[in-house]
DNA sequence: TTTAATTTTGCACGGTCGTGCTATCTTGTC
DNA sequence: GACAAGATAGCACGACCGTGCAAAATTAAA
């Protein structure tokens, strides 16, 4: 599958990267669509031919920006949300992961992903089914934890795991879009609380 | 504040309110932004003057879109939302409007607000202002339904009203995002789950 | 039917877009 | 230090962008 050679020279590699970097905040912003060589150049200071030489088209531009971001998801929300024992622990710690992650301005438009979620659900191409596989892999992730937290007791075992993963992600989602739009960290907090109570609910119906 | 003298002829009406019509259509898929006087024009088969003429420039096409966006939700939306009771009927008719018109997908691409949202949480600039102030809007609007509740003793009066309009904003808006990427109207259904979810654990901590 | 106002078109402008091609650095290897 | 290869710059291309302006087509009132 991987048919690139990699490039050679260190400042090739220093500048590949320096781009992604810039183009993973710029996408952040301002979305991944209004990505432009020229934009990218002139935030870089470096000419359009010397970003452009790096991949050799505007599509290896997004795909490689929608990867370098994977990276970035994983190491600043998968890894250490799944630090924590799995079952309930673990549900609150991705959402935790993903809310500091938030908090913290990892990227300064908010989440990457959710950016791109809006950005091309009803955009069909190679990115709308890639924006498909993360999303699905996410929400099963936070399903397969409620799944063994149900097997551990800690949590009803009639929940369908699909809702409770969908109730899991609604308010950490809106806590990101509305903390960004208002510049307001209250409203990750309020998605810290939604959290909390949805888990709590869906705990206290267990059996005992 | 009107400034703006009436088109005065029929025709000229007509065209411009398919002007509108487009706008909406293609800014719910693509995005305020990526809206182009060209694209409008091939869209209409109408010249691209043809067009501009109707609004002297980009933004005040953009603005007129948001204005005509605004009065499609409240007609879609807010008043089949408002016709139930005061109260918690009235909080689960408001949310049910909003997934309705999602299911029904009254703008292909979803929700025209959620997606001006994504588009310009991060942007600032005239839009980002208009997007804060219809974002308050609705959630106060909940919010003042909660509250209402309360008096009527429906809901925990120790509940905070600002946090559940919260949370009954996230499940509907993630069903707007989810149920366009995947083209299944079942996430509008995980949608109204949610709902009733929140709203019956308000209402099981009241007092009696 | 003439006439005046309003749509709508055609055309031109400077600018940016994505993308090639060629030439000039710059770096790492012998 | 020479040299091959990789990195960057410069320039050109056709396409589309937003925006003006004058000409043509259409409508409504006289």
């Amino acid at each position: 599958m991987r048919d690139e050679r990699p490039p050679r020279r260190s400042d090739g590699a220093q500048t590949h990267a320096a781009i992604l970097a810039a183009a993973m905040r710029l996408a952040s912003i301002e979305g991944l669509g209004s990505l432009t060589v020229g934009r990218l150049a002139r935030e870089l200071g470096v000419s359009k031919s010397g970003v452009f030489a790096h991949f050799r088209s505007k599509q290896r531009i997004q795909q490689e920006t929608i990867e370098a971001a994977g990276e970035v998801f994983e190491r600043e929300v998968l890894r250490p949300g799944l630090t924590r024992a799995e079952g309930i622990a673990r549900l609150h710690g991705l959402c935790e992961a993903y809310l500091s992650y938030i908090e913290r301005g990892v990227f300064p438009g908010g989440c990457f992903f959710a950016q791109l979620l809006a950005e091309y659900d009803a955009q069909p191409g190679p990115v709308h089914d890639q924006v498909c596989a993360d999303q699905r892999s996410w929400l099963s992730l936070l399903e397969g934890e409620v799944r063994t937290a149900q097997q551990h007791g800690e949590l009803d075992p009639d929940a369908d795991p699909a809702q409770l993963a969908f109730e899991l992600s609604a308010p950490v989602e809106l806590a990101n879009y509305l903390s960004v739009l208002y510049q307001d960290p209250r409203f990750v907090e309020r998605g810290r609380t939604a959290v909390r109570a949805v888990i709590a609910n869906a705990a206290s119906r267990r059996r005992r």
